[in-house]
Parts: C-alpha cells; structure tokens; sequence
DNA sequence: AAATTAGTTCTGTAAATTATGAACCAATGA
DNA sequence: TCATTGGTTCATAATTTACAGAACTAATTT
C-alpha cells in the first residue's frame, strides 16, 4: 500500500477525531486508513501491514466495526481473502448518533427536574429552556433533513 | 449533603454520560452533583464528602472544571468558601461543541477528498452527499435557533 | 498428507489513566 | 503566636487500556 505522506496525515488526523468519539487508537487509524486510501476496499494484509498493526488487533479493529456497523467486506470468487470498506451509510449513522446522544442528555435533564427539589426556581429557568430546545431540535431536524434532500434533487 | 437514592442514581447517570464525552470520572460526578442537588451552589467539602472522593481529586476535578468553562463560584462575605454551581451557559455551550465536532469532522472530510485519487468516483458521491449535508446543516442551524427564539417571547 | 492462507484467540505486559493520602501552604481566627 | 480552615501539590498505588506475539484453527492448495 502506497501512501503519500499528507494521506499518512491525514489517516493520524482522522485517526484522533475517532479516538475522541471513543475508538481506541488502532480502530481509528483503520477507519482513517479505509476513508484515505486510493483503493476503498483493503484486504486484512493491507490493512495490517499499511498501519503496522499486529495482526491480533488488526482482527479486533476489523471485528469491532464490523460488529458495530460502520464497516462492512466484500468477497471475489476465487479469493479466500475479504475486502473491507467503510458502509456507505455510516456517515448518515454517525450524525444519527451525534443526534441521538443529544436526546440522551435531554432525557437525562428531564429527570433531574423531577428529582430534585430546588428552592430556588429562577435557576431551573435556564434548565427548562436548554430541554425545550433541544426538544424543538428534535422535532425540527427531520424537516431540515427532508428540505436539504429536495435542493438536490 | 441529603440524597434521596433516586438522586444518586441520577448521577451516575449523568456521570456515566459525561464519561463518554471525555470526562474523566470523578469529574463527571461532579457535574452529576451540581445538577441533581437540591441546592444550586456546593462547597468544596460538600462535594468531596458527599461523593466520597479525595480532597486531590475533588481539587482537580473542580479546576478542570472551572478552567474550561463548565463551572464557576460564587463567594459570600465573611465565608473564606467558595461555592460552586454550573454555568448557566454549560448547556448551550455543550450543544454547540457537538456541532463544531461535526465542523471539524466535515473539515477531515473535504481534506479526504483533496488527498486521494479514487479509480472509481462513484464511491465518492456519498461522501459528497454527506459533506454538503454537514454544509447545509451548519448554514442553517442559527436560523433554525433564531426561529426557536422566536417561539418563546 | 503436508504446507499455506486467512484469519482468531489467548496470554502477557507496557503504558496510560485515575484516584489516594500525606505533606504542604497561605490566609484567617483564637 | 498557635491552630484551623480551605484548599493545592506530589509521590505513589490501583486500575484500565491497548497492543504484541505466539499458539491455534479451519479451509484450501500442492
């Protein structure tokens, strides 16, 4: 596998970004390496040798995000070898997420409100309206998505 | 410091939540704690003892906390304490890193497409999709505030 | 039947993280 | 001036994580 030094960057960039979103590094690399290589769809070997990972976890990177979804494999016939490629779907997936851990958080602040007892109510104020807008977000975004499908259709 | 079960559960909840966005654990407590009390504003013995975690660690936690913005304190005259409560800002704030980490996600994104030569642009189109979905999102996100704003007053 | 391929699984461990407790310090109070 | 309060800093201990390397397996090829 060739790579150029600014992909071999940009692989270690990418590489950090999933490592925050709570990847461990070599999992990360091998989504950065998938999302950077000229080929989009690399075999166990490739995989292994281009990151210099161990073929241990190189099996464990491969298997998490196979397990999780955001990579799946393609066989040819004759070929014992599988290809991997990123799912075409995981970046919609990935926004979902982001989404959906925000109404995770919302559900959260909807119990603290039930559960405590505050003397003081001008200070859950801020609380109130942080929930009602991530409620009015949740009911907005479907209709932002359905509009951004229609200007490029 | 009085905790209903049903409060202490709710913590960890919210700890638990936090963990995930990068905090480190005993941090994330702290902001469970903040948020769960009856009271808004804590000493730093009422948080170190009700969480049961170390003067050390309750002194880090809060000045991590207070120095990326999560926290602040207040004082009273004659009262060498300081009490500490959640920025009201907090939420806002962290609902508008969750969109900059997708600024800098679609950022990597367009660097993908820069840095390497696909044989087969087909599979790019996705990418495109998506980066223009981010585009469109990111532009309209402020109107879609205003708009909540709006509904409120 | 033996060797090769394409991985998987199982320790072992180096490194990083997270928290503790003790010592410390500066400001206030007795 | 001595003790106490409200913390901070440091060394270190306890986990946790993340990976390498070797042994293993099931299918294929020779």
């Amino acid at each position: 596998m060739a790579l150029s030094e600014k992909q071999r960057q940009l692989i270690e960039e990418i590489g950090i970004y999933h490592e925050n979103n709570g990847f461990q590094p070599a999992v990360a690399r091998v989504m950065g390496l998938l999302l950077v290589s000229n080929t989009p769809e690399l075999s166990f070997d490739e995989i292994s040798e281009t990151l210099n990972i161990s073929k241990s976890a190189t099996s464990n990177a491969l298997n998490m995000l196979l397990n999780t979804g955001h990579i799946e494999y393609t066989t040819f016939s004759g070929d014992r070898k599988r290809y991997f490629r990123i799912r075409s779907s995981n970046w919609r997936d990935h926004f979902a997420k982001k989404m959906e851990d925000l109404s995770v958080l919302n559900c959260l602040l909807k119990k603290v409100l039930e559960v405590r007892k505050r003397e003081n109510p001008m200070y859950d104020q801020k609380l109130n309206d942080f929930i009602s807008f991530l409620d009015y977000m949740k009911g907005e975004l479907p209709r932002m998505i359905e509009e951004w499908e229609k200007t490029r259709s």
